[in-house]
DNA sequence: AAGTGGTCTAGACCACGCT
DNA sequence: GCGTGGTCTAGACCACTTA
């Protein structure tokens, strides 16, 4: 018992990898039901947990997903492009229409969780911002659901004195969204910075995003900035990492 | 016995919580040794595989690592700083310098692994190449060791009609790179598209990069144009996601 | 040599979903 | 109702590091 040395490897590394390579193969193709823990323990002969670990390291390699009772599941990857550039383009939100209008032709999309308020700066944006910690910003934060799959938390904060007033700090920011109306109150924003990082999700991140085990998010902080490097808009975006691929189109 | 129901939460949620919070608050910093599961099972009355899961929970997470034989440690998050459009501009490879020396200052960079041939095009490759499948394309991967730790794998396809007799079917590219040789070979690149994703790693990719359990990878998929949508270059880099942070910078 | 995490067994009860 | 995965116990041997 316990004697694992016998073909070099773990048990459920070898029999994760059985599966691994019938998924490749296309025996299991998307959506289709893996064999479950009874099932490894019958043909593979082991316990219980090793099964589980089998599955399980499927499941943290985010090429499978459980469902509580009903079984293990081949994942599916079909992302968003989302093209970075090109959706700030000026011509986006200046005629009215919203920058996720370039992202999401002919698909449902749903904004949810809506919450706009004014808090004390986090320290980290007042550092952007070029204000003392503490500096009052509005935080406008919202969840994207597109078609029923919730894709994307978004926070972003703007220097309260530069929008108050403004529908910026109402729910509805009217055609054109956030940059449209800070254009009017005479802050355009012509240049952006993203940074984009990567890592597994905070249990708040993964059930807002619905997110199954194994799956990271992809973090983008945008700073925007009006003329001259005066940054009026900081954005930080939770992605689920599934459902994107982000697209970045430049010259030399 | 398995009355999980106390607290509402699994036992082993509630001991990775604790953990996860005297993180968070600073009462272990990063390098610091967690409690191990000896200390988790006196400490918590659990067995051993409940203090193991918490353990694992948080590796998952990518907030810890386990060290064989030592104990599982608290993970630092120090990334390099990846500006994707200057790093690309033409007067860094212009000039006879790498690429890279826009990310590295003052750090030691070592390219191993380094490997050229030539093979048939792969399906995704030659559709970008235009060509028909199984097109010959010279191929040259590397991995990018810094200060000791390994960030990057990369893998280039240049269609080999194209390149060959040129060094870029060498192992040394010479000054100024891929880019420079293809400048010269009257393919100056002009225009890029980098596409990211982001994912769990493979198996390769985990020890290739040494990535400890919970690091996600990112993946760049560059395609260099010289003049007139002409792909001259597909490179597929895959990061080790907590080595970095990728920028770009653009306007409106 | 002592302690650590990695793997494994053979049982158990639970909540959930539906073949 | 029955099978599913989720959690948990109480043992065990192993390989590795030296905190």
């Amino acid at each position: 018992m316990a004697t694992q040395g016998n073909g070099r490897q773990p048990k459920y590394q070898r029999i994760a990898d059985t599966l691994r390579e019938a998924i490749q193969a296309g025996e299991y193709g998307p959506g289709d039901r893996l064999p479950g823990e009874n099932d490894l323990m019958a043909t593979h002969d082991v316990a219980r947990m090793t099964a589980r670990q089998a599955l399980g390291a499927l499941q943290n390699e985010g090429l499978a997903e459980s469902r509580k009772g009903a079984g293990v599941f081949v994942r599916d990857f079909k992302p968003l492009r989302r093209r970075g550039i090109q959706r700030l383009s000026r011509d986006q939100w200046g005629s009215g229409r919203s920058i996720w209008s370039a992202d999401t032709e002919g698909r449902t999309l749903v904004v949810d969780q809506v919450d706009v308020s004014e808090m004390e700066a986090p320290e980290r944006i007042a550092k952007v911002f070029e204000s003392e910690t503490g500096a009052p910003v509005c935080v406008r934060s919202r969840r994207f659901v597109l078609d029923g799959k919730p894709v994307l938390l978004s926070t972003s904060y703007l220097p309260a004195d530069l929008v108050s007033g403004s529908a910026i700090t109402q729910e509805d920011t009217g055609p054109g969204g956030t940059y449209a109306r800070l254009t009017e109150l005479g802050y355009k924003p012509v240049h952006f910075r993203e940074e984009i990082r990567c890592r597994m999700p905070s249990r708040d991140e993964a059930s807002g995003l619905d997110l199954s085990m194994g799956t990271p998010v992809i973090m983008i902080c945008r700073t925007a900035f009006a003329d001259e490097n005066h940054p009026v808009e900081v954005n930080e975006m939770i992605l689920d990492s599934a459902s994107y691929v982000l697209e970045y189109d430049f010259d030399a």
